[in-house]
DNA sequence: TAGCTTTGTGTCAATTTTACACTTTCCAAA
DNA sequence: TTTGGAAAGTGTAAAATTGACACAAAGCTA
């Protein structure tokens, strides 16, 4: 019985993987939550990594990563959009990564695809779980990652170049911030995943003209300057506008 | 050595798969190449389905996708990006995928993932190629493809809308295209990739605004009507257009 | 040479974008 | 209580872009 559960449930794939780019913001700029993978006794190499893992046979794509994301963050219902697969085979060539390997694959020496994710998570609501393949998971600003395990980098690097196209798309944003926010972290938010400011009137107008914003009668309490209106996202209109389609180029 | 060499080039991964939806452009639509297994003889289920094929552990994703696309055309350097995974579990559920698989592979019961690409023929060109995987292969409008084995429709549909979003944002469309072409071929060309009709002397307007074309001193020659002038598209021009950027979302 | 077919062209109104600076409001420190 | 610091919030004018729209020119064919 047990051995049988375990069969249908959990036969682990020795060649897929999905590995999760998990952007949150800190009100200040765009953050990714790594895993620490602790020392490596054979010497030096990052020590940090995307969290993810082997898929199970009887799960789909989607499924593992939301599974991961689970595990690690406890998150439920979170947006989840898939960054493509990544899967060279000397992607491990780092002897830090292949000791790793070691100490948690059944197969460690096994050409292994992985499949990215980027998902977006409002970081007011995430508690860190204990999870299967992670000591410590911290927040990390993507500005400041010069290097990861693995190919990550590049899988990291893929994933916000996809954000950044498709925040100009749809609205994704708001999956980052606090239910109630203000227009300034909004305009923040924007900058940094773009990488460029804006400018604050234009910004201003052009969000507010998509009409997806309920102004809160309720302002910033206890900030050293003038407060702030707070804002929700408008979800029913989020849904029409997407309906309607909402691109933005000229043709 | 025969041994040691098959070994080192060609151990098959049964895991993963690559398809490539391999677009063309007929002067009139768009089309895609589609290999057709023949009759099923379990009775009925589609016959056409996108070229793919198992990956070699030592090849990485691109390389895969573009030995199929090299075994069925014989062409080479030709734009080829990712779609993007596939693979629920249940993605073989047709009989007549089922039997197919049979007759093509060593492990046919195997969870695959496929990572899908899709890559822009200019059709001119093309001379198809005898290929381990296809009796044929024939050139069919997107817009008439109602089913595909597997999941080859879901994924036809990915890559058609990833083309979409694309084409607005680089001039990919000329790898549909002869070296020569009329504006009035490239129109049509968006019309159909777009799925809507575009104002002619709005489009003309846009397109060479880019300043990406060179008019050629060269008209068409035995149409029954005026003849059109031929352009030729400008590398450098659209090197430089990529460096400075061209995206073309208000922020 | 008459008729068919597609090419190629310009303008105007409406909308969108860009650049830009000062007043308001709250807190904290003097 | 007054003052200074800090970010919020707001409008306009010029430039660029978009969208709608119609007719003459050029080549072929019958």
């Amino acid at each position: 019985m047990q051995h049988n559960q375990k069969k249908i449930n959990s036969e682990l794939n020795p060649n897929v993987s999905v590995d999760c780019v998990i952007f949150g913001f800190d009100l200040e700029q765009l953050t990714v939550l790594l895993i620490d993978r602790g020392e490596i006794s054979s010497g030096f190499g990052p020590r940090l990594a995307l969290p993810g893992n082997l898929i199970y046979d009887n799960e789909n794509l989607d499924m593992a990563a939301n599974r991961v994301l689970d595990e690690l963050s406890g998150l439920h219902d979170i947006y989840l959009e898939q960054v493509g697969a990544f899967g060279d085979p000397d992607r491990i060539h780092k002897e830090s990564d292949r000791e790793w390997l070691k100490s948690i694959r059944a197969e460690p020496e096994a050409r292994v695809i992985t499949v990215a994710y980027f998902s977006l998570v409002p970081m007011q609501q995430y508690k860190p779980q204990a999870s299967s393949f992670a000591k410590n998971a911290d927040w990390v600003p993507v500005n400041e990652i010069k290097e990861l395990a693995f190919d990550h980098l590049e899988i990291l690097h893929a994933a916000k170049e996809k954000l950044k196209q498709k925040i100009k798309i749809q609205p994704i944003g708001f999956n980052l911030l606090p239910r109630k926010f203000t227009l300034s972290q909004l305009h923040r938010l924007y900058e940094s995943i773009l990488d460029k400011p804006l400018d604050k009137r234009n910004f201003r107008r052009k969000i507010q003209k998509l009409d997806i914003l309920s102004s809160l009668r309720e302002k910033q309490r206890g900030v050293p300057h003038k407060p702030s209106l707070l804002y929700e996202f408008n979800e029913e209109k989020y849904q029409e506008l997407t309906r309607t389609g909402f691109d933005n180029f000229g043709f």
